[in-house]
DNA sequence: ATAACTCGTTCACTTAAGTTAAGAAATACG
DNA sequence: CGTATTTCTTAACTTAAGTGAACGAGTTAT
């Protein structure tokens, strides 16, 4: 579990042995049940998560009605808005699965920080990286329509379709679950 | 005009009148005639983008369709992911309205950084921010309907509508230029 | 000045998503 | 084990977006 931690962060720089006992012995890791909400909206927090194994998902809760806009599953980072915003959340984040993930505090951040500069470098290219990558996935969403959406989700993350329940994947493709139901339906009439 | 750089960065950092007079011996500004572009699909560049006055906006070509994705205005800033990348550029980049802005490549930044450690936090901080702003923009996107993402694009940019042509914004919104004519009668309809 | 083009709108028609309701299948729970 | 609940699918109907075509207004080019 530690070593999906550590080849996570290779991506970014390279660490020492000291470095990483340092790490681990911040007791970062948990072990969380399927269900658990580990933020609910108008909360304040300051916990980062990254994903070990297993899969949480963000949702706002608009007219009474749940729309879900991401899922995390294993090797991703996720910093809430209300983190770096200091204001209170206006999503819920919580366990499609049971997951093990680290949860890592601003203050704790700080203190690495000062011991291993390295360790801002790595923020410093992991969020570049994010908008990058968020910003090429906003791309395609507004230039596809939820066929297509579905369609390239199934290329790009084929093992979530059957991690998460059809009306969860069916708001974070911008649709409702009946309209999921049917497209699949007219995809399968296609191919057959 | 320069004030307007420099106000913007003084939200993030704060500058010496020597730090500021080395960013203006680096000879950043440019002016661009309406329509010019900055950036073709396939190229590959280094330079970013911060503009000043005027309008520049993003767009992909999709089976010979114009996809527009973003518009930047005044005190926007623009990395395209082919500088983070080191790919060659997917989009387009042109100017809708003759526009005033300063352009910068790595190398300057390179450079820059070496000499003022406060413009590498600086653009750590931004894009923490920018990634947030993002992130919002495209849950707003998926949680809406065309007409609200036109409403609340009303509310959010209401220069925006006036000054760019109305295919383009209606690529933006996710529909064709027929389907906003017909959606913003439809709103005039309920108002009247 | 005229022809060619671009742009926005409108219309009729097609296609797909939203809505409401009902029922089957899977899951959770006492 | 059986009952309740959630989840998924199907269907009929409504609403909105896509498509193709036509039109007028404004722009550009020759």
């Amino acid at each position: 579990m530690q070593n999906t931690l550590f080849e996570f962060i290779s991506k970014y720089v390279s660490l020492t042995d000291d470095e990483k006992n340092a790490i681990l012995s911040l007791d970062l890791f948990r072990s969380v049940k399927k269900g658990t909400t580990l933020l609910k909206e108008g909360q304040k927090s300051q916990d980062s998560y990254f994903v070990l194994k297993g899969c949480i998902r963000v949702y706002y809760i608009i007219d009474g009605e749940e729309k879900t806009t991401a899922f995390y599953t294993e090797m991703d980072a996720l910093t809430p808005h209300c983190v770096i915003n200091k204001a209170p959340s206006e999503y819920f984040i919580s366990c499609v699965e049971d997951t093990i993930l680290t949860v890592s505090n601003s203050d704790m951040e700080i203190e690495i920080n000062s011991n291993f500069p390295k360790f801002e470098t790595m923020c410093r290219k992991l969020s570049e990286e994010l908008l990058v990558k968020q910003q090429i996935d906003f791309d395609e969403f507004k230039t596809s329509s939820p066929e297509q959406r579905y369609l390239n989700l199934l290329q790009k993350r084929p093992g979530l379709i059957q991690r998460v329940p059809q009306h969860q994947l069916a708001s974070y493709l911008g649709i409702k679950p009946q309209s999921l139901s049917r497209l699949r339906a007219r995809i399968l009439e296609k191919k057959g």
